[in-house]
DNA sequence: AATAGTTTTGCAAATGTTTTCATAAAAATG
DNA sequence: CATTTTTATGAAAACATTTGCAAAACTATT
């Protein structure tokens, strides 16, 4: 099969090797119930022979779909997002879609930059990471027509249908388990809310629940940490190694976690008969680490597979299929590495 | 900015609103050197008061380059492809290029309909990840004169540029560290090598060298194991209960690594000091594990940087730009994970 | 075998650009 | 100010397809 290197070979080229007109070849390919199946088979062999190859681009002119869905989320470097891509491009794969992906590094700019790309190549669809976006976003949006969501985060009220967990019930489910575990002395670490609303709303929820509880966290143990195992390790043994610790960590994400947990291995101490850590997304590794790390899972993958799908429907029936918000719901998990305070001697200890 | 939501805005639409010819707006993205200052003043608002945006498919049909890069790879839920992907994304966006994504889950058929799906985009380049590829997907990418490199392994023999790390070379470096630490029972795990030509390699390599130094890997201990930290977290602490057991692991990639560390934990035996366990890949966390784990590295994000640039190179400039294959080598990485066999008695001890 | 009804095919126009070539406008030169 | 040269613009063809319409080729019916 497949040789003639040498020339561009199109729709005509075919034609001319079928002995059909143009049309008749591209009906083979569009409406090939159209065509009397013995042409059909002519055609096929002039296809086989001249190894022609459809041009998308040539389609997509007449409106007809590019079967491309542009993907825009903040970095690949974090599994969790390239787990909810993978799950996503799968999705969309077996429905014949191609992702067109880009990641800006949570910076709002370049995000315009890039949908304005994704645009020009006419994608049919469009993904975004999280809730909050610049306004110019949301309006080159509005002032096309093609269908959006919102992956990743869940909002009742996010300007796009937003198909994700509801950030500000993760946090609440981890910090509730620290109060019921009878902790007082928390620490926080995060990562850095700039750009981030995922972060952020994790973060003020986690805040609140425990100041709701009376339990304040004081300034020097409230931690920004870049999302990084060496960073939370360092981090970790700073906060534990000081005369005054805290009895529970509670980290923005698994990987400040499990940074934590060598940290706190690190400074000699126990977890969590020592310390409490708990993080939140239940990454892949969080059950196997040693200890286990208690967490809030946050389903990547169905996300990516939900997401995939309304996207698919909305595209190929924009009349019914108008994608509608989905809270994939976040899942409190209990492992080994958080356990109730020892004692009273415990809470006034240093 | 930015409205006329309803119609559809081309570069007819602009040109009228302008007062120009549709072949000045043309100029005006094309050439703006080529047309006068004023004239393009005028154009430049009412590209901005229709929301006109390019029509990149419009473009290609003319034998213009489409801006996408095909690229192709098993899996983005391991880290390490994400990462290489990431640096690649980065790379080539910086230089105008979006990428468009795919996996195809080591199953290649799938490689190949992905392959055609890209073509059918008119991608610029396209990139695969390793050596080994169906024999179709060589021929179709012959008949096609688009660039192609090969990302991750490299090989001075490889069909098409290959770009990426000597995994004989890794797998070479760290069985001579394990032997050079005087082991002779050494177990190994590696993942499926079924389509998968990296982990094949890096395990040929290993078993020869070791057989080479005399040492024999007797079947039992030669684990297969998937791509997975509880698969080899389980599958570790069978081989470490058995009354008879190796005194080093050397895992097939870190993620097992990772697993085989916390088997061993999970075991009640201590690393390095009742056995050895070293990885390859140096991927994210691997120093900051308890303890931190001797590896390999293989550098994905220059990886991706050096694959990225080649195949830009490649694509701006096909007569020069030729890619070349490159070698980004291995460098072993002795970290605590690893120690000497502790004694004669050791040696024969069960 | 003629007619009507279907099915299959081809022609030509359309899609949204770029580009070549020719012409108009402006600038430079005498 | 006329002429030449340079610069800026527009008309039309080209790109690789799809599609509405009409013609041609079959089938079925009488």
């Amino acid at each position: 099969m497949a040789d003639k290197k040498s020339k561009k070979v199109d729709i005509v080229t075919v034609s001319k090797a079928a002995r059909v007109s143009p049309s008749t070849v591209s009906r083979y390919f569009n409406h090939p119930e159209l065509v009397k199946s013995a042409t059909r088979k002519k055609i096929d062999t002039a296809v086989r022979r001249t190894g022609y190859i459809r041009n998308r681009a040539a389609q997509t002119i007449h409106g007809i779909r590019s079967g491309t869905i542009g993907v825009l989320v903040p970095t690949l470097d974090h599994a969790i997002f390239a787990e909810v891509v993978q799950a996503f491009s799968d999705t969309v794969a077996s429905q014949g879609f191609t992702i067109l992906l880009a990641s800006h590094g949570y910076d709002l700019q370049r995000e315009y930059a890039i949908l304005r790309k994704f645009l020009e190549h006419r994608v049919d669809g469009v993904v975004l990471t999280g809730l909050d976006h610049d306004e110019a976003v949301f309006q080159l949006l509005d002032s096309q027509e093609i269908p959006c969501v919102l992956m990743w985060n869940y909002s009742a009220t996010s300007r796009y249908p937003s198909i994700g967990a509801d950030n500000e019930q993760a946090g609440r489910l981890i910090a509730e388990h620290v109060l019921e575990l009878g902790h007082r002395r928390v620490a926080c670490m995060f990562p850095p809310t700039h750009g981030n609303d995922r972060a952020l709303a994790r973060r003020d929820v986690v805040l609140t629940t425990l100041r709701v509880a009376g339990v304040d966290v004081p300034d020097e143990w409230m931690l920004e940490t870049v999302y990084s195992i060496s960073e939370s390790k360092q981090d970790t043994k700073r906060l534990l190694l000081q005369r005054d610790r805290p009895t529970a960590l509670i980290c923005g994400n698994d990987i400040l976690a499990t940074g934590a947990l060598y940290g706190a291995t690190a400074s000699g101490l126990r977890v969590p008969d020592d310390v409490t850590v708990v993080g939140i997304g239940d990454f892949k590794g969080s059950s196997e680490i040693e200890p286990a790390l208690t967490t809030v899972r946050l389903p990547a993958q169905r996300i990516g597979q939900e997401a995939g799908n309304a996207m698919v429907l909305a595209i190929i029936d924009p009349a019914t299929g108008k994608a509608g918000s989905l809270n994939c719901a976040p899942e409190f998990v209990e492992r080994r590495s958080s356990a109730a305070v020892k004692s009273i001697s415990e809470l006034i200890a240093r």
